[in-house]
DNA sequence: ACCTTGTATTCTCACGTTGTAGTCGCGGCG
DNA sequence: CGCCGCGACTACAACGTGAGAATACAAGGT
């Protein structure tokens, strides 16, 4: 015998069946369900599985059936609150389907990514579900091994893997519309990426001005200052740069809720009052944006139902109940209006 | 054939033997260095490796092996600022040693900390990193499998398992003397847990009281506001108590940040500028802390250390290289001084 | 020449699981 | 009365790897 001797080894099906007076393969069948056994063996053997703790040893299962029951989540950045609280989500809708989640912090790194993408990360993980960064498309298609992928967000990378995500576009726009029909006129936006902008900024952008034209505004390239990435210093700075301007705006549209909760801190330090000098929105609705002072109107995509739409898509796919071509899956979103842009004017 | 058919099959150990004309375990041998190999085979074996582009199946080594390279990391709650920024030091720590991380998020419910605790999460687990809220000694010790177990955080579960964490009296000493050095007489905690206090709270309210009396100051019971949680809206309730009182405080220490912040925020709502009437002070030192309004003065561990001592020592326990008593490791801390508790007066 | 020593390689088995191909017993039908 | 069919269960093999025991082979000492 090689193996380590560690007291008491977890139990196996050979334990269960013999507990249960059975053989090990009816215990299997009760487990997974795949042949039908009489109800009395099947209590039976149920009883002996929780005597002894049982738990199917997913190495052993993955090596003879090539799965596991493990997905991997990869964000770019995980202590973000908007990802840490659609991770939440998704583990919790895995869970419901029985499934284990493997989290991956990718750091937005195009390297780590493909990593993820391919599955390398862990041989043992049956599917991947990714919030890519700098992922672009012909790196995607490089990937080394082909396995069931579901993206979260704007970026298209092509028809390699289903994507779920919300309509950036519309989501800007209605927030921006808010802004005008609160009264403001000279509106700025946080957010816009040069060179390179990524696709959220694209859209936001687009949706961004489409209500501005739409309300017959027009949009001042001086009130699109470009920021490096999305955290709340970029936003800060941002802010900073707009302040300066002899004609300063009257409200700031963030691309993101960290980005507004920068700008918010920026619009303090040089004395404004939000809502009353400068009103101020975001897009997540992140759980701070409750608690700021004061607290953050921001576009609320629905968290719990896109962790939801993405781990029965991923599970589809894993399956192989679906297989045709890649599905791009929207679901909705609200604004929720809050006191950084409701001024009583 | 059972297995699913995908393309075309990895190149096994076997496919190697064949080109190589050797048997399998001499290209084990040489894949994995057991036993020496003559010059001559290696190299055609290494040949034949390099020639059908063969990886090992990491699956059927771990089956082999009896571990699963999957360690568990378990917090009270995930999207907590604190717990995610430390997960991701965690992960990324597991990954320079070739480790997968499996996250659970017990909501501090014993049951299911002691679910983790006993390796019965979901897959096959080697070890487990558990920040336990509600599991007591007791407890822990009916844990039905015994797995290596390193805790995080300050309760005290005996000597059952290796545990890092920062010295929450020494840190809470630390940020209350900063309060008292600034000028501040009046100092209030908010944190207190009545009746069942946690741990933290009971350190954290030591650290307050040591530093308290060291400056001839006394702790005055109406100032020591009990909590439900440690969330925004535990510290805000708490605040909007010690505002009512006759003679309201002129400082703040919070037991955790996201206290402090709902503290911020009804101090802000009660018209009260920070730290110019009333100072206020945090601890865990989240993102979060610096970019609030006014940013938070707090006590800051080193998560990045921490999650590194914390896996290199159950890494070792897996690995049997250390089988010794268990260990108390206790790395430091900086207090770092921002804008909420620095008036000039 | 034969045995010892030691090194290089092979043989065989086991890790825990599941799919396939059975076996067993029982009731119904010819 | 015997055979078929059906449902419930069992025996066995195999997934790819790694470890120990067994074997082959060469060199050196007697």
């Amino acid at each position: 015998m090689s193996m380590p001797t560690e007291g008491p080894t977890a139990p196996r099906l050979k334990d269960v069946a013999e507990l249960a007076q059975v053989s090990v393969k009816t215990v299997s069948n009760v487990v997974n369900g795949t042949t039908p056994v009489a109800e009395a063996t099947r209590e039976r053997v149920q009883r002996a599985i929780d005597a002894l703790g049982y738990h199917p040893n997913l190495t052993a299962r993955r090596l003879r059936t090539g799965r596991s029951g493990v997905i991997a989540l990869a964000f770019p950045e995980l202590p973000s609150p908007y990802f840490a609280e659609l991770a939440v989500e998704v583990i919790a809708a895995a869970r419901r389907v029985g499934i284990t989640v493997l989290m991956d912090d990718t750091g937005g790194d195009p390297a780590a990514e493909l990593r993820i993408a391919s599955g390398l990360g862990d041989p043992m993980i049956d599917g991947v579900i990714l919030s890519p960064l700098g992922l672009d498309q012909a790196t995607l298609l490089s990937r080394s091994r082909e396995i069931p992928l579901v993206l979260l967000g704007e970026a298209d990378l092509g028809p390699v893997a289903d994507r779920v995500h919300i309509d950036n576009v519309a989501g800007a726009r209605a927030v921006t519309r808010h802004l005008i029909d609160e009264g403001y006129r000279r509106i700025a936006a946080i957010g816009w990426q040069d060179p390179s902008p990524r696709a959220t900024a694209e859209q936001r952008l687009t949706g961004f001005r489409t209500a501005l034209e739409g309300a017959g505004l027009t949009v001042d390239q001086a009130l699109l200052p470009p920021v490096r990435a999305y955290f709340r210093p970029d936003g800060a700075s941002a802010m900073r740069r707009l302040l300066k301007l002899p004609d300063r705006p009257d409200a700031v549209f963030c691309f993101n809720d960290l980005l507004a909760l920068g700008a918010l801190r920026a619009a303090h330090e040089a004395g404004l009052r939000v809502p009353d000098d400068i009103a101020i929105v975001g897009f997540d609705d992140v759980e701070e944006a409750e608690y700021a002072i004061p607290s953050l109107t921001t576009v609320a995509p629905d968290k719990r139902h896109i962790a939801e739409l993405a781990v029965r898509c991923l599970m589809e796919r894993i399956e192989k109940r679906y297989d045709g071509p890649s599905r791009l899956i929207t679901p909705g979103f609200r604004v929720v209006v809050r006191e950084s842009s409701t001024s009583a004017r």
